[in-house]
DNA sequence: TAGAATTGTCTCAAATTGAAACAATAGAAT
DNA sequence: ATTCTATTGTTTCAATTTGAGACAATTCTA
């Protein structure tokens, strides 16, 4: 696998991704491990000269997760100096075997313009890039130490992915497309991280109108059995 | 004036700015008029190569308006390809006189990292730059035609504004440092695009919190006059 | 001194939310 | 079959917030 040449690519410009599933109770998001170095970092990429923006990011999601339609929101752009790094992108880059150019290009300083994505934890195939050995769910407050400015970038996404969880009613977008009210709450209680009042949330939830209510689950347990519900087509 | 080299500058990237004021009861923006060809724009700029991020957009700002403390907020990032229109670039940059060397690096494809600011509109000194000859304030709703997706940009910071407005506090950076209950409404309203109940209102703003209650202001007119408050200090 | 305009506060109803109670139901235990 | 436990869906009542208007106070004009 040769070394990208700066002529695909616009320089100085990257994306990253934080990708937010849930399962077993609790929210997660995709990390990539790089080949022989134990960094962790979060699936990014860089923007081809006659690409949009935002199709670099879905190629870059399509890629690792299998998923074409994704929930997608660029949330803030990072700028600073700070992020200038380049011993970091060196190792990386040598830890894969590479023999580093002068001057080359993944070397240089880098603005990173962030979106965080919700996806159903079920449909998603992993699948790590060349520069990574593994691609994997991480527990949203179990996470590694990150590189470069990563973990402010995780802590952006989730501020504002609490501040959009009532007004863009995105909650569903982590779980399947038929779900109970106790599993959408779950969702949100894992997103703001506070126990909500069950009976409030599901009043708050009825009374919005935006679920339809389908069959009832019967899971075998010895209580009554929910309902399913599902987010309404807008 | 010599064009800018790129090695300066890095390239590709850019800001824009939609700074907000506010007078004679209409919410108004900053525009630019550039030489000789009756085209409006954002003001925006380049980051330097040493230079945060942030800071470029704050060195543009004072350049234009000769404020150094400004309510800033980055809001999105624009990338799209149908933003790349080098004949516009190329007209503007000759119409002030320049010849334009082949490959000139302002007529590649730029990638906009957005801002918004809110100033007092009175501390304002506005300055235009070597491109333009005219910097000034344009009511809201009555923009003239802007280059690029600039207007698209507009649209997209008046409607992070309108969602920010509740949460961050943030009208009375229109304001001067003393104001009436009636002026603190009457921006609210402008960035609503709405009428607003007065007691309402006025008991909402009481009981937030925030103001410091000061002297009565009087007019000269027939009536009661109100008091003057302003933003507590945090 | 009366009048017009505007401000600050209060009142009462309507709507929303917090907190808990209650009835329904699915399967397990007896 | 009956009882029991756990959980769900709904209802109830109080507390809080908001909508809409009334009302008294104040400032200057006529």
């Amino acid at each position: 696998m040769a070394l990208p040449d700066t002529s695909q690519y616009i320089p100085h410009l990257a994306y990253d991704s934080v990708v937010f599933g849930f399962s077993k109770g609790k929210l997660k998001i995709l990390l990539m491990e790089y080949h022989a170095t134990g960094w962790y970092a979060l699936p990014g990429g860089f923007v081809r000269k006659a690409e949009n923006l935002e199709d670099a990011v879905k190629r870059g999601l399509f890629e690792r997760t299998g998923l074409k339609e994704i929930y997608l929101k660029q949330f803030h752009t990072f700028g600073d100096r700070s992020r200038y790094q380049p011993k970091v992108m060196k190792t990386i880059l040598e830890a894969n075997g590479h023999a580093i150019p002068e001057n080359y290009w993944m070397l240089d300083r880098f603005f990173s313009v962030a979106y965080y994505a919700l996806i159903d934890h079920e449909k998603v195939t992993l699948t790590p890039d060349n520069l990574s050995d593994s691609i994997a769910w991480y527990e949203i407050d179990r996470l590694p130490k990150l590189i470069f400015d990563h973990d402010k970038i995780v802590q952006k996404a989730l501020q504002t992915l609490r501040e959009n969880l009532d007004r863009n009613l995105i909650g569903g977008n982590l779980l399947p497309d038929r779900f109970t009210m106790n599993e959408l709450q779950a969702v949100y209680e894992a997103i703001l991280g506070e126990k909500l009042r069950r009976t409030s949330f599901q009043r708050k939830m009825l009374s919005l109108d935006i679920l339809d209510r389908h069959e009832k689950l019967y899971t075998g347990k010895s209580h009554k059995a929910p309902f399913l519900y599902s987010f309404k087509l807008t």
